[in-house]
DNA sequence: CACTCATATAGACGTATGTCAATGCGAAAT
DNA sequence: ATTTCGCATTGACATACGTCTATATGAGTG
């Protein structure tokens, strides 16, 4: 999976290029899944907004092997950054990730 | 494909349930296509923000039923209203319904 | 060292998605 | 009425995606 358009250039202010639109495409594809957005929700608004990786896989009701798999798409995407501690992994949001996608969006 | 979230809580603030997840992530889903987002920039930075579908197939190098499923998509899903004239169909950007989705992006 | 436990990887499977060619539909114009 | 043109629909296809079970890896612990 790519990175995030590194453009901050709103989509509904400036028509945006093929290759904008392929970066920004794929940024949304990350957001487009329930399993991935609860993580970013449930890890953003965790005490330190910080969570263990350990939690998740009973908190979101899928497998282990699928927490891991969407877990590594958002680190891979610079949306989560991640931290070990001993046997265990934890997470934080990378908020200016975010950031970029939602400026996107800004209206005229 | 179902409609966008009426819930507008930043999805970075408070922890979202699994059924606004779902919403969410059909909204960003539509998102998530490079020729989807470049229909939404270019109709919103038309003249008068509408644009004529018949532009559409040229101007983004693909076929008109591509184009046609595309543009039904994103009217079905409210994020583009559609005006018949003649026999030509007109699009505009249904700007609220983009800022559901950004709004649900704010940061702490 | 052996054992445990969190995580990663591999492989498989069903479904969803983007695309096109071919065709149908409907309104306007000649 | 016949033709033209924009748009919708159908059916097909290849690819991508989310998910699981099974297994491997690797670090802490006894």
């Amino acid at each position: 999976m790519k990175l995030i358009a590194t453009c901050c250039e709103p989509v509904l202010v400036v028509p945006i290029s093929g290759d904008e639109a392929e970066d920004l495409a794929n940024g949304f594809k990350l957001l487009s899944d329930p399993v991935r957005l609860r993580i970013l929700s449930l890890i953003a608004n965790a005490p330190d907004a910080t969570m263990c990786g350990c939690d998740l896989p009973g908190i979101l009701d899928r497998s282990q092997p699928t927490i891991s798999h969407h877990l590594s798409l958002l680190t891979e995407a610079g949306l989560l950054t991640r931290e070990q501690r001993g046997k265990w992994a934890w997470f934080s949001v990378e908020l200016d990730r975010i950031a970029v996608l939602r400026d996107a969006l800004n209206l005229p």
